[in-house]
RNA sequence: GCCGAAGUGGCGGAACUGGCAGACGCACCGGACUCAAAAUCCGGCGGGCUAACCACCCGUGUGGGUUCGACUCCCACCUUCGGCACCA
């Protein structure tokens, strides 16, 4: 009677057996070359979705190829612990946020377990715990001491579901990125990492990163947003005031008939002559009042009222109207916007809009424009006219030349401008990393002494269903000394943006338990960089951002040696169902429980790999995970039904094998190539499998139509342990379940990744497609080395060849050795 | 609007550097086994034309081009998805 494959059994034994043998541990030094394999750590929300299944299936595979192929893997795993979700489950159903956060991680490290992935479990931590947080704390203020943290009262985006500010990454469209609902700008004094004093780093070195898919580049690329111009002074008449432009078109200068500065502008309430106030100030209210979803989705209608004042254009001392638009950012640049409305599509439609001149300054080749008749602006290049002496300038020079001009008259200055803003890193919350900062009425703002370290985060509180942070409300912690005078002070009571906790824990995980600092140098050293990072693409600007800039600053301040923290960069696709992201409001949802417990680990780990390459999408097919299952139990009732057959031949066949045997061979040294081949250089594991399924039919038909004289076991035993090898990485339990009955002691993922044999993937024979003017017409088999010269005449010989070429000219006839001939006849 | 990626059978997807389009899997159809079913095994499976799985024609989003030969390269366009969105 055959015995089934009983996966439920086979997982649990070989998942005791591989944890009592500490498997998986990995040591931090040796001769061997290292690796570091690390998949994005997750939220710790309760259980596992198919994305971390998928993400961490991804990595495994990667983790176990890289061992077999003789590296020492650092492939660990941990929990980002802090954030929101525990706080709204404290006020939902009143559960304490870090039991509600421990017992999450329980289970879904168990979940991961049944997985089967490869971690050391050993090196796991959560950065809600004040052993890590300590260090997220010591990183602070690190930070602060170097003027790259601090405080400052600033318009901020304000989430009124989350009750907390947010940064700006974590806008997405005007709208919450966690919670979806729309932002509130709001005038606060927060607390800010300095991330700008890097724009220039972090655009560059995005060079360096040749692993990253081009899409993540182009998007930090984006987001930090340089742009280079002058930043130009426009004296107000009749004060000493001046305005400050910042433009990327300084050679339109002599274009400009008006200046725009935004409602937020501290200088709209100064500017505005007596009888303009009342107007400029109904704007401004009315501006300011538009939330900022308002303000910033969609193209709006331009707006402005003059505010009866003029300032004075440098380049031609013309007097300017100052106009308050509502088109003009406070946030980038200096606020205020040079009105030219030839030669900028915004500036023309406000200029049409208010009957404002249009001067054409720019003139390009062919016909001539008209500022009084053009339909849009003109922002291509062209010749200066209007501009008094650099009339005749071809305008990228001039942009050089007008800046130089200005600049030795003390009134403009070269100037690179970025999208980017500082980190917003306070949050109005209480489940995060306390800012280790104190307020005294007599030192000021005094940081935490480092010896002080941490900042405890009391456990005990009470939460109100009001969002507001249980911290506020609680004396013991907010009450406090000074450290520098010992006299009463009060400790801030924000938290931090959980981003700044993962910015790091990749360093964390070379020396998890270090008490002594945030990581041990030696063995950040020896590990670092992440050779290879796997997650999703919605962290482009977020976390992969953020920890570029950290990674910059460690090393800036000699606590790092390297620059970049991720070398290759992997995102995988979303999960799908009938065609939408998985998720409750949808009800289509499929559960790794479920399906784990239905199929295993084995066959889970199969179908997310086998489904599609990891970059793209992919679409969840009961049907799909059904083929997989299929797949397995084919495996191992193959492997079990030869098992007495092999059992006790060596897997080295002799070399000289011909017929059956021989084919048998090729077929699995050929498997052993593609499967290398697909998994090392572009990790296509759907196209491995399907190489590894391919050998099994093959497999098959050698034990049911070799009769079992011409059989030779020992290729039998070859292609077995060659496929169990294979199937490793993706199938860890059925795999080593087999290597076991094969008669081996030690664990199969102890093995080195299998070899092929050259000269066994030769053929001796090819088919050759004959083309006729480019269309197949026929076939033959062909001695493989045969010559081009040689494929030729063998190929007019034969007899439907002659026939179809019979009365033709021949014009040409293109051999290409092992594939086809290509006849030209007309 | 700008930037980026992708369009291949009924479905997921293959096709290395320009050389047999549709590997592998799913679904479906037929057969074997079975009292029957499931499981398993074997075979078929882009469309048209056809008595015919002889041959021929069409076929990788659309239209053009380069080439002996194009899913692959070039030009234009369409569609879908993702990012940014008054950034001066």
């Amino acid at each position: 009677m055959e015995e089934k494959y009983a996966f439920a059994e086979i997982e649990e034994k070989w998942r005791r057996r591989w944890e009592q043998d500490g498997l998986y541990h990995v040591h931090d030094f040796s001769e061997r070359p290292k690796y570091y394999c690390l998949e994005m750590f997750p939220y710790p929300s309760g259980h596992l979705h198919m994305g971390h299944v998928r993400n961490y299936a991804i990595g495994d595979v990667i983790a176990r190829f890289k061992t077999m192929r003789g590296y020492d893997v650092l492939h660990p795993m941990g929990w980002d612990a802090f954030g929101l979700p525990a706080e709204n489950a404290a006020i939902k159903h009143g559960v304490p946020p870090a039991r509600w956060t421990w017992d999450n991680i329980r289970t879904m490290r168990g979940q991961l377990k049944l997985l089967g992935v490869s971690y050391d479990w050993r090196r796991e931590f959560a950065t809600c715990h004040p052993g890590y947080y300590r260090w997220t704390q010591w990183l602070f203020l690190q930070l602060y001491h170097r003027g790259l943290a601090y405080k400052a009262k600033a318009p901020v985006n304000w989430c009124p579901s989350c009750a907390t500010v947010l940064a700006n990454e974590q806008v997405v469209a005007g709208a919450c990125e966690r919670c979806k609902t729309a932002v509130e700008r709001r005038e606060l004094e927060q607390w800010f990492f300095r991330i700008t004093a890097y724009a220039e780093r972090l655009l560059r070195d995005l060079n360096k990163l040749g692993g990253w898919p081009e899409k993540v580049k182009v998007m930090q690329e984006n987001w930090i947003g340089r742009s280079e111009g002058a930043e130009i002074s426009f004296p107000i008449v009749g004060t000493d005031e001046q305005i400050k432009v910042f433009t990327t078109r300084p050679d339109t200068l002599g274009g400009v008939t008006y200046m725009a500065i935004a409602p937020e502008h501290p200088l709209c309430g100064r500017v505005a002559a007596p009888e303009y106030r009342a107007a400029v100030d109904a704007f401004v209210e009315r501006a300011r009042r538009l939330s900022e979803l308002e303000r910033t989705a969609g193209e709006h209608e331009k707006e402005g009222v003059f505010t009866g004042a003029y300032c004075l254009n440098p380049l031609n001392g013309e007097a300017v109207p100052i106009f308050v638009a509502n088109y003009v950012l406070m946030e980038y640049g200096t606020g205020c916007v040079m009105g030219v409305p030839a030669h900028d599509q915004r500036d023309f439609e406000y200029a049409r809009k208010y009957g404002l001149p249009v001067r054409v300054v720019i003139q390009p080749e062919g016909e001539p424009l008209d500022g009084e008749t053009m339909a849009e602006a003109y922002t291509g290049p062209g010749h200066l006219v209007n501009t008094g002496e650099f009339n005749g300038l071809p305008n990228v020079q001039a942009m050089a030349e007008i800046t130089a001009y200005l600049e030795s008259r003390g009134a403009a200055r070269h100037q690179v401008q970025y999208r980017l803003r500082d980190w917003l890193i306070s949050r109005q919350r209480y489940w995060g990393a306390p800012i280790p900062i104190v307020y005294c009425a007599d030192c000021g703002t005094v940081p935490v002494p480092e010896s002080a370290l941490p900042v405890l985060l009391p456990e005990d509180v009470a939460f109100k269903p009001t969002g507001s942070s249980p911290l506020l409300d609680l004396p013991e912690f907010v009450n406090t000394v000074c450290p520098r005078c010992g006299r009463p002070a009060r400790r801030e009571t924000d938290t931090m943006d959980t981003f700044m906790c993962s910015s790091w824990y990749y360093f964390r995980f070379t020396s998890p338990r270090e008490e002594n600092a945030p990581w041990d140098r030696d063995r950040v050293d020896r590990w670092l960089p992440v050779d290879q990072y796997i997650g999703g693409v919605e962290h482009a600007v977020l976390h992969l951002l953020y920890s570029r800039f950290f990674t910059k600053f460690l090393y800036d301040i000699g606590l790092v040696g390297i620059e970049e923290p991720f070398t290759n960069l992997l995102t995988q696709g979303m999960v799908l169902k009938d065609g939408a992201k998985m998720s409750k409001s949808k009800g289509n949802v499929v559960s790794p429980e479920d399906i784990l417990a239905r199929y295993g680990a084995d066959t889970t780990r199969l179908f997310v790999l086998f489904a599609t390459p990891p970059e793209r999408d992919l679409e969840w097919s009961d049907q799909g995970v059904e083929g997989c299952y299929r797949f397995l139990q084919r495996v191992w009732r193959l492997v079990t039904s030869v098992l007495t057959e092999i059992r006790d031949v060596p897997a080295v066949p002799a070399r000289d094998l011909v017929g059956v045997n021989r084919s048998m061979r090729r077929l699995t040294h050929q498997t052993v190539k593609k499967v290398t081949v697909d998994i090392e250089t572009r990790f296509n594991f759907n196209t491995a499998i399907s190489a590894t399924m391919e050998l099994v039919n093959g497999m098959y038909q050698f034990r049911d139509r070799v009769s079992a004289v011409d059989r030779d076991p020992a290729v039998m035993r070859e292609a077995v342990e060659k496929l169990l090898l294979l199937l490793a990485p993706f199938a860890p339990f059925l795999t080593e379940e087999l290597w076991a009955r094969l008669g081996h002691t030690e664990s199969i993922h102890k093995e080195p990744w299998p070899e092929y044999d050259p000269e066994l993937l030769v053929e001796d024979q090819v088919e050759i497609v004959v083309q006729i003017n480019g269309r197949v017409r026929s076939r033959m088999t062909l001695p493989a080395n045969i010559s081009a010269a040689e494929m030729r005449e063998a190929v007019l010989e034969q007899p439907r060849i002659r026939e179809l070429v019979a009365g033709k000219e021949i014009q040409k006839i293109i051999p290409v050795p092992g594939k086809l001939v290509n006849i030209v006849i007309r």
